[in-house]
DNA sequence: CAAGAGATTCTC
DNA sequence: AGAATCTCTTGC
């Protein structure tokens, strides 16, 4: 209950480290219908010089913020329907981030259900990055924020052993599908749906 | 200005 | 397996 935001060196390291790094880790965001906090269970890197990425043809309107300083939220708005709220990585002037693709709810779970009004299990609320964005009512007016103060923030949680990290494919994407910048934590119920790999 | 793609989710 | 549904980007 009591969440400090993580100060601004933890976010100075580059961006496949800070990956990693944000697992375990709080998100906490506070509105007022009340607030919610859940644990980062799993990640995915993108980086400047990596087709997937966004920012990888360039800054546009979209993406400028993916180019500013790191520890800052990009959010941006998908398939018509949802939001993926990343955390921006490395220095000023290159263009990447971390998406955040699942939580573990910690508090404010009742409100989470009335948010997600589809999901009937607790692993429902938040496995996956859409999802997550609408239980923990993050959206557009949160692209750009600081997220080392404020009232959307990532508070320091625990530390897990790289032994109990794993490495995967990206999902979702069509391009650099080799890349293993998918990070979570082993046997976590609350990662995001494993995808089959279709033969091979 | 039109078309297409898209770091998803839900339902059939 | 396919629909829903909006915004930005790109191409003509």
């Amino acid at each position: 209950m009591d969440y400090k935001p993580l100060d601004k060196e933890f976010y100075n390291t580059d961006t496949l480290t800070l990956a990693r790094m944000l697992l375990g880790n709080i998100i906490v965001n506070h509105t007022p219908q009340g607030f919610t906090a859940g644990m980062i269970v799993e990640t995915e890197a993108y980086l400047q010089n990596d087709p997937a990425c966004h920012a990888f043809r360039g800054k546009t309107k979209r993406n400028a913020v993916m180019f500013g300083p790191a520890g800052h939220a990009y959010v941006y708005f998908v398939y018509g329907n949802h939001y993926c709220f990343n955390i921006v990585g490395n220095k000023e002037g290159i263009g990447e981030a971390v998406l955040i693709r699942a939580l573990e709810p910690l508090d404010g779970l009742e409100l989470m259900f009335r948010r997600r009004r589809k999901a009937d299990k607790i692993t429902d609320l938040t496995n996956g990055p859409g999802k997550l964005a609408e239980a923990m009512a993050i959206g557009r007016e949160h692209n750009g924020l600081p997220l080392i103060e404020g009232s959307l923030f990532v508070a320091r949680g625990w530390s897990f052993p790289s032994s109990a990290i794993v490495c995967a494919p990206r999902i979702g994407i069509k391009k650099a599908t080799e890349k293993e910048w998918r990070y979570y934590l082993q046997g976590n119920p609350f990662v995001s749906k494993t995808y089959h790999t279709r033969g091979g």
